[in-house]
Formats: structure tokens, C-alpha cells, sequence
DNA sequence: TATTCGTGGAA
DNA sequence: TTTCCAAGAAT
């Protein structure tokens, strides 16, 4: 049989993606390696989401905070609201929570083992395995989505996800080679990013062809099976959009745990059927409405309008000098948006 | 084991 | 317009 790995780096030394927190394989062979805060910083960011999306981001961070002390050193909201836009607001939250542990128990060091950084918040099977690999150059078992998908192609897995993991890990734990394990893992995720992609696979030039059970049978993309997903319910409130004669904004700081949790937005009802009161009594106009989708449900919210100077009874009134609406959650900079064009 | 938790781009 | 989904973790 084929060395699959041998395969694979091979195609990964021509063709890698070059990332703004990768080694690439010429410099990582040349004795570069990757920084530990770097790729763990990069690793959170890209949990669900795409490097388009990731990029700058990265970068912002990276210039403001450029290593685990800073970034352990940082202030809450400042963090948030440099995080505000990516989404899964809980990575933000653990993100921190993970530099001040680094940096109070592991005197500033990343650990290098998977079992301490697995330890660590926000660190899940993937992540731990992914910087043990990429940064500390591991044979950890790397499996995202996009090995998966590989994996389920490559030996036509029948079994539907997330059934199928058990099956996937013992598969990719056979891969895993010994020598370069760091550069097999980003090679197998830039092989699903570009070749072995969801739709529309690039099955002609995928260097794993010839070994690909589900290619075989010409039918990769009905590769990995999945259970079909529940509809998404609806659901609405009302949004308050409070500003002084002054100019400043009434902003409320939300929950710490659930949904946007940590983050600063404008004062609404729940979105669940909870019923919260207006922050202050006053002449409301309805701007309109504000459409936006969760992962789980489909959000409507009536904006409502004022211009007053009492003392609300939620949130707090925000300098106009020191309001951002970037700093907001999509779904509050939409209602920011509807106002300000209307 | 199943649910909760964002966003924006592609088809 | 709607659905799908992208380097998952926590509970």
C-alpha cells in the first residue's frame, strides 16, 4: 500500500496555503518554528470559522497584543470588543481566561503536551492536538472538519457524523506519521480546503486520488454522511435605541454566560419570550425592523427610537466619542445601521 | 449524547 | 430567499 502521508506532504511542500501564523514547510525544514501564542491565537479564531473571516482579526490582534502576557494583561472589554464581529463570543471569553492561566500557572509558557493543553480553556480535543502538532511538532491525532470530510471520502464512511468520529479518529490516527506530523496536519486541513472541498471536489489533481474509495465510485461529495438538521424556529423582540441630546448612546453590558455573552448591545427584550421592560420612559418611534440568523433560530426586532436624558434603568449612557459600532455584535450594528440611514 | 453558541460568503 | 457550512468547545 501507498504511504498516504508521503503522499500528501509531498503535495503540501508545492502546494500549502501561506498563512499569516504559518511556518511555511521550507523555513519549518530550515529550523524556523512556529509561535506557540501565534498558532493557539489562530486555532481559536478559526474554531468554525473561515480564514477570510480570521485574517484580520488576526492581525489586530497580534499588532495590540503581541504575546500571552499582553493578551493575559488586557482588559475584558477591550478584548470583546476587538472580538466583536467573529462571532461565538465564548472563544473571546476562554481566550483570556486561557492567557491569564498560561501566564499565572505556566509562568508565561505555553505547555506542550496535549493533556495540558487540553487542560486549558477553550482548548478542546481539536485545538489541543492542532498546537501540540503545528507549534511543539507532535504526532498528535490533528481532526477537524476538513479531515473528516478527507477521511470519510478516502475510505467511503458509511456511517453518518457525528456517529462517525470513533471511526474517523482510529482512520486518521493511521495516517499520522512520525516525521513531520505538524506539516502532515495542515496538510491534510489545506488538502479539504482546497481539494477535497464540500461541494465541487478538485478530485483530478487530488494527490490522494488514486487512493480515494469514494472518488472510486465517482460520488465524493455525498461524502461525509450527515443526519439531516432541524428547522431553525422563529423569534422576535424589541430593540431600544436610546440617545442623549448630547449625542451619547445607552449601551448595556449583557450576561457573561449565553447568547453575545460579554458583550456590549443596545438594551432589548428577550428574544425567547422573556418580556424585559424598557430602560427609561419615553416618546418611542419605530424605525423598523432588523432581520438575523443565529445558528439555532431566525431573530425579527422592532426598533424603537428616542432622544432622552433620564437615568435609564438598565445600561448606562456611552460618551458619542468613545461609541463604536463595530465594537457591537452584527445584530445590534444592523439596528445601528437601520437608524443611522434612516 | 444533544444542545447551545455567530457570522458572512457561496450556491 | 434560503440553505449550507468553516481549523469546535462547553455544558
Amino acid at each position: 500500500m501507498t504511504d498516504l502521508s508521503a503522499l500528501l506532504i509531498a503535495w503540501y511542500d508545492r502546494h500549502h496555503r501561506d498563512l499569516p501564523w504559518r511556518v511555511s514547510p521550507a523555513a519549518h525544514a530550515a529550523g524556523q518554528r512556529p509561535d506557540p501564542y501565534r498558532v493557539w491565537l489562530s486555532e481559536v479564531m478559526l474554531q468554525q470559522t473561515t480564514v477570510a473571516a480570521v485574517t484580520g482579526y488576526f492581525h489586530r490582534f497580534t499588532a495590540r497584543w503581541p504575546d500571552v502576557t499582553a493578551l493575559a494583561e488586557a482588559e475584558d472589554a477591550e478584548v470583546m470588543a476587538e472580538w466583536a464581529g467573529l462571532g461565538y463570543y465564548a472563544r473571546a471569553r476562554n481566550l483570556l481566561r486561557c492567557a491569564r492561566a498560561i501566564s499565572a500557572e505556566h509562568g508565561g509558557v505555553f505547555p506542550q503536551t496535549e493533556a495540558e493543553l487540553r487542560a486549558l480553556p477553550g482548548i478542546g480535543p481539536y485545538t489541543a492536538a492542532a498546537v501540540a502538532a503545528i507549534a511543539f511538532d507532535q504526532p498528535a491525532v490533528v481532526v477537524d472538519g476538513n479531515v473528516e470530510r478527507v477521511i470519510s471520502r478516502l475510505f467511503r464512511i458509511e456511517t453518518p457524523l457525528p456517529r462517525a468520529k470513533p471511526e474517523i479518529g482510529r482512520r486518521a490516527a493511521g495516517m499520522t506519521p512520525s516525521m513531520r506530523p505538524g506539516d502532515h496536519a495542515q496538510a491534510m486541513m489545506d488538502l479539504g480546503a482546497t481539494i477535497c472541498t464540500p461541494r465541487n471536489p478538485a478530485c483530478a489533481i487530488c494527490p490522494l486520488r488514486e487512493a480515494c474509495a469514494a472518488q472510486a465510485v465517482g460520488d465524493a461529495t455525498s461524502f461525509p454522511r450527515k443526519a439531516p438538521r432541524a428547522a431553525k424556529p422563529e423569534r422576535e423582540g424589541t430593540l431600544w435605541l436610546v440617545q442623549r441630546p448630547d449625542g451619547a448612546i445607552l449601551l448595556e453590558e449583557r450576561p457573561a454566560k449565553g447568547l453575545l455573552g460579554g458583550m456590549s448591545g443596545f438594551p432589548t427584550t428577550g428574544w425567547d419570550g422573556t418580556d424585559l421592560p424598557a430602560p427609561l420612559a419615553a416618546e418611542w418611534q419605530t424605525m423598523g425592523e432588523v432581520r438575523h440568523t443565529f445558528t439555532h433560530f431566525h431573530l425579527t426586532l422592532t426598533v424603537l427610537t428616542a432622544t432622552s436624558q433620564g437615568n435609564p434603568q438598565r445600561g448606562a449612557f456611552v460618551p458619542h466619542a468613545a461609541f463604536s459600532p463595530a465594537n457591537l455584535p452584527t445584530v445590534f450594528r444592523k439596528a445601528w445601521d437601520l437608524c443611522a440611514k434612516g
